[in-house]
DNA sequence: AGCACGCCGACT
DNA sequence: GTCGGCGTGCTC
């Protein structure tokens, strides 16, 4: 007697046993997918493991198995083991994230491994090697990936290339068919043509996968590399379940496929960035080709409280700058990471401001459109007349967001020519004097402007987020590599370290000061955090059962396998009409945190509320 | 995730 | 008595 070890992509852990009937021994194996009755529903199955013993008493047959071919092989399958185990979800789970969403169906998929008996590289003598490529200057890089790619080849075993988003997955592609001739397969969910792009990988066709988080589930039998570039982009971690991030899931494919990986980065993570200071894997640094622009911070705190309040958008000094630039005919870049024209409306009288009825945030006045917006669910509403909590007529508009800088600008400089980057539009440069724009001018670089104005930086320096200051470095070195002639910062925290960092030319002082603060905290890298994320319509049912949990876990938590660290309500904690709390917890092993809550969560489960987990939140 | 089972309240 | 509310538990 056959019995076939299934998994299915419900939150359940299995894997489950069935009959392999007779007549299916020869077509069922290790990695196809069956369609089973489970629980009394036909449902779709994949088959983890094949026994003639079993433990269970009364089994069910499998009904059919739907492909020739297995979907998966062992290698994918050992993947998805452990990224279950590690983001605390089923098998069953990690393999459907790790499918074309078309595979998830019980459809039927024919083709051929031609290649399937193809002689494997011998494996002996790889060995995993994990490389950080930090690279000052930008694209060269680019030459390093092409010349690893090729000796990766010529070995006969495949690549993965990563990007944060598919607009660099498509110029990735023609960067690499710039310097290389070889077909690339580009993978990245929703396209049109990613199942078909998945089976060349799967059948050997192609040899180069390029694509976003989920191609590093790329179906090659033997990855000899795995590029990550900017990987320490946030796109890399899955914000629905299970919360993967392809970072670290690149690591646990390194291991079983023995790969090199190389995290290329204009500006490493602190994880990243540590690893190599511990020389844990090897660092080599590009230096930047570039010359380095005059670093200027200005301090915004003797500005403010002389004038009106609100109206120093644009201090004196950067004034003078623009000015100067102008007439020299140079190309100017503001930098303003709001959307809007104000951050803040609110009624004069009452002094409610105005917030968006299904989440706890304020709504967001768009001139243009004559429109009030809210930036977390897109709730779009006309600005009301009277105030609608106390009927009182006086709303004001107050807080800089892009479209009040640019009104602001066209006052002081009515000659100029001014427009604003938006994140969908591009725009002709060549005409234009000053770019008013957002973060997203650095996934779209526009080269080498005569000055760079940063109008302020304050609130991403400020928010409550141990990763602030992180962030806000990548942010302004993705700046900084758009111009070598100078930037301007505005600020009311000249002294930070982040800042000061810029200023002197000195990336390491912000790496060893941002490490030294983690490290007396007992944050990230050096312990790991996990939030449990409870979600639900209800606003006290979803408090106190948040607070159930959190005491049970601490009862629970005798031999401090973990560390139960608070409860509270997320930022924001209404989103959509629901309402959301988290439980924050600190473990030095994710795999035993995971342990904890798979064995503990198990005892609750409500009708009106959803319970997640994230390990290694961002 | 679904779905059945089961234990309490207000209805023909 | 019984219909149906949802809290609880199970799925090979």
């Amino acid at each position: 007697m056959l019995y076939a070890k299934v998994v299915v992509g419900l939150p359940i852990d299995g894997p489950f046993d069935y009959i392999v009937p007779a007549d299916l021994q020869e077509k069922i194996k290790v990695g196809s997918r069956v369609k089973i009755d489970f629980h009394n529903q036909k449902r779709l199955g994949y088959v983890v493991g094949l026994s003639s013993k079993t433990k269970i008493r009364k089994l069910k047959s499998i009904i059919s198995v739907i492909d020739d071919v297995p979907i998966l092989d062992r290698n994918i399958l050992l993947l998805t083991k452990e990224l279950a185990s590690y983001y605390c979800c089923s098998w069953g789970e990690a393999i459907e994230t790790a499918l074309p969403e078309q595979l998830r169906r019980p459809k039927p998929i024919s083709f051929k491994l031609w290649s399937y008996e193809r002689e494997v590289h011998s494996r002996e003598t790889d060995k995993t090697e994990f490389i950080l490529l930090h690279d000052l200057d930008g694209l060269r890089r680019w030459d390093i990936y092409a010349q690893h790619i090729k000796t990766t080849l010529e070995d006969n075993r495949s690549v993965i290339v990563l990007l944060p988003d598919t607009y660099s997955v498509l110029r990735a592609q023609e960067l690499i068919k710039m310097r290389l001739d070889s077909p690339i397969a580009i993978l990245y969910r929703q396209r049109r043509k990613e199942l078909e792009e998945w089976i060349r990988v799967r059948c050997g066709d192609v040899s180069i996968a390029i694509g976003t988080r989920s191609a590093i589930f790329a179906p090659f039998r033997d990855v000899g590399l795995i590029i990550i570039d900017e990987e320490q982009s946030q796109s890399y971690k899955q914000d629905q379940l299970p919360h993967y991030n392809a970072r670290d899931v690149a690591w646990m494919r390194a291991n079983i496929d023995r790969t090199k990986v190389i995290f290329g980065s204009a500006c490493p993570s602190l994880e990243t960035f540590y690893l190599a200071k511990q020389s844990k894997i090897k660092y080599i640094l590009i230096p930047r080709k570039l010359s380095y622009p005059q670093v200027r911070i200005i301090d915004m705190k003797s500005l403010i409280g002389f004038k009106r309040q609100n109206s120093v958008v644009i201090s004196k000094y950067l004034e003078g700058s623009i000015a100067q630039t102008l007439n020299s005919k140079g190309r100017i870049l503001l930098f303003i990471n709001r959307r809007g024209f104000a951050t803040f409306v609110f009624c004069q009288h009452c002094k409610t401001p105005l917030k968006c009825p299904r989440c706890s945030v304020n709504l967001i006045y768009h001139f243009k459109q004559r429109i009030l917006n809210c930036h977390y669910c897109g709730f779009k509403i006309q600005p009301p007349q009277i105030c609608p909590q106390c009927n009182s007529g006086y709303i004001k508009y107050s807080g800089a967001g892009t479209e009040k800088t640019e009104s602001e600008l066209s006052r002081l400089f009515p000659q100029s020519c001014i427009a604003r980057f938006e994140q969908n539009g591009s725009i002709d440069i060549k005409s234009i004097d000053i770019i008013i724009a957002t973060q997203s001018i650095i996934r779209h670089p526009v080269y080498n402007f005569d000055l760079i104005g940063v109008i302020s930086i304050d609130n991403s320096l400020n928010r409550i987020d141990f990763r602030a200051a992180e962030k806000t470095f990548d942010l302004l070195m993705g700046l900084l590599r758009l111009s070598d002639k100078k930037i301007v910062i505005q600020t009311t925290m000249p002294q930070h370290y982040c800042l000061q960092a810029l200023a002197t030319q000195d990336i390491n002082k912000f790496y060893d000061e941002e490490l030294n603060q983690r490290a007396q905290l007992d944050f990230p890298p050096y312990r790991h955090f996990c939030l449990v994320k409870l979600r639900g319509k209800n606003e006290i049912r979803v408090r106190q059962t948040s607070q159930k949990i959190f005491n049970k876990f601490k009862r629970y938590n005798r031999d401090k396998t973990v560390e139960i660290i608070s409860c509270n309500p997320m930022q924001p904690y209404r989103l959509r009409g629901n309402f959301y709390w988290q439980i924050l917890i600190k473990t030095a092993s994710p795999l035993r945190a995971t342990k904890f809550l798979k064995k503990h969560l198990k005892k609750f489960s409500y009708s009106d509320i959803i319970i997640t987990v994230d390990m290694d939140p961002l």
